[in-house]
RNA sequence: GGCGACGUGGCCGAGUGGUUAGGCAGAGGCCUGCAAAGCCUCGUACAGCGGUUCGAAUCCGCUCGUCGCCUCCA
């Protein structure tokens, strides 16, 4: 198994399962209002990878943190900060939870960690890493020598916007800010009244529920700098060895509708499902490498249901489709090889031309796709309507036949006709 | 300005030196009472310019373009 680092930009080989655990922690959302489907692409590639390193029989720890404290929460619900994060967190939870993938096996939060945080935060202060001032406790960029090797950045580049005298240097970044006017929600610190910083949030959060080292840190390409770059430089400092492969999935776009981010008006996870389903988002994920960007708009998702219906139709195609054998390990080869999900596609279309319905399902299975090649039983009415149709068909009453197609159709089922005076009927998409 | 990612046929999208990727859309045909689904046939692409090489989409350099990040957006 093979996975490219951001750290090195070269794949690197995860050692056999019998090696020990693999830990992975995921940066996941900051709660604060109802999550985009830009947001869903990292929850789904790592769930998927996650479920595709047990079926290769590694014993994996998926860590999946929520960031509910932060600027963002407290500037969205003025007041009620912490009932927001609550809400939202749920939202989130609702929301991924209708991709069927199930959930990660730890979803920390940030205001649940705040003694480790805290702790760590001391740690660094003691060992000169970090220093206290006004309240506040800032992270010495400078005291730290591979200071952004994560992100490619050069220190002596990274500028500050706003001049803050507080900080010793402009590049140093709050691990502890103190309690501010119009913030309500605040812990006891040894530095006074405040909160956590947003990186040392998540370097607290790993290393709580994975140890100080583990395999795989992942997020999106736009946590690479600043939040990875300082979670290493704290957790190393902390003397953490930290994360051995650093995985970030490219941004998702929104085009060819008018969204932006900065206008609010982007798609939610919600929205996305209730027009297209789950099982087309999961197919239009499937589409592009989990490094690259994709695009989201109206017509990358019509394609995406495209490709979900033909595998749909498989179920009821009429195919010869022998048994072959050895067929299954160009899957295995596709997604060790740094987790090529379009290949695997390509595989699956293959295979689905060739009638191998149970390797297409155990293909779209890993994906949490399977649901696309099982049948979907009929209610009885629309049996009898199809079998009425049948016989009028048979009768050459093809008026009637037609009549009670529109029937079933209007009643949300398709009928298809197969050779033999059979029929078979499925839900219409 | 700095750093990073990326630029493949109408569209999406694999492919890190030499073999057909695959899908979607489209056209024609088969099948069908008509459809639907399915099946068959049809596309020789790799931003541009140089270079390395017997040979490059794939390696190197330059240029152009798109996007992201640059202190709290996955």
């Amino acid at each position: 198994m093979r996975l490219t680092d951001t750290l090195t930009g070269e794949l690197v080989e995860l050692p056999p399962p019998k090696d020990g655990p693999i830990g992975m922690y995921v940066c996941g959302p900051t709660v604060y209002q109802r999550a985009h489907i830009g947001n869903a692409r990292p929850y789904v590639v790592f769930s998927w990878l996650a479920n595709w390193l047990r079926y290769r029989g590694y014993d994996v720890t998926y860590v999946h943190n929520i960031t509910d404290v932060n600027d963002k929460i407290y500037e969205a619900a003025p007041g009620h900060s912490a009932e927001r994060a609550r809400d939202a967190t749920q939202w989130y939870l609702d929301d991924t939870d209708a991709f069927g993938l199930g959930r990660p096996d730890v979803l920390p939060l940030a205001t649940e960690t705040i003694p480790e945080i805290v702790g760590l935060i001391e740690q660094l202060v003691a060992s000169g890493h970090a220093y206290e001032s006004e309240g506040d406790v800032y992270y010495r960029v400078t005291s730290f020598h591979s200071y952004g090797k994560l992100s490619g950045q050069r220190p002596d580049q990274v500028e500050e916007q706003e001049p803050n005298p507080r900080k010793e240097d402009s590049r140093d970044f709050a691990l502890w800010k103190a309690n501010k006017p119009g913030e309500d929600t605040s812990w006891e610190s040894p530095w006074g009244l405040g909160r956590p910083g947003w990186h040392i949030e998540c370097s607290a959060m790993a290393a709580k529920h994975l140890g100080p080292e583990f395999w795989i840190h992942g997020g999106g390409m736009d946590l690479v700098f600043p939040h990875h770059e300082n979670e290493r430089a704290q957790s190393l400092a902390a003397g953490h060895p930290y994360a051995k492969v650093w995985m970030h999935n490219g941004l998702l776009r929104f085009t060819g509708e008018k969204m932006s981010k900065s206008v609010g008006n982007v798609a939610s996870i919600q929205d996305v499902i209730a027009e297209w389903g789950a099982e087309t988002a999961l197919l239009f994920f499937l589409t592009a490498h989990w490094r690259k960007p994709i695009d989201f708009s109206p017509e990358t998702m019509a394609a995406a249901k495209a490709q979900a219906d033909s595998f749909r139709n498989l179920s009821v195609s009429i195919k010869a489709g022998g048994t072959p054998l050895n067929e299954w390990s160009r899957v295995e080869e596709a997604l060790d090889d740094d987790f090529n999900t379009p290949a695997v596609l390509a595989v699956l279309h293959e295979w689905r031309s060739r009638g191998h319905i149970s390797l297409v399902t155990k293909g779209l299975d890993i994906f949490g796709l399977g649901s696309l090649t099982s049948e979907k039983p009929a209610p009885h009415e629309i049996v009898e309507l199809a079998d009425r149709r049948l016989a009028a068909r048979a009768q050459h009453d093809f008026a009637e036949a037609d009549r009670l197609r529109t029937e079933i159709e209007a009643a949300g089922w398709e009928v298809r006709d197969i050779p033999g005076a059979q029929h078979q009927i499925l839900p219409r998409t």
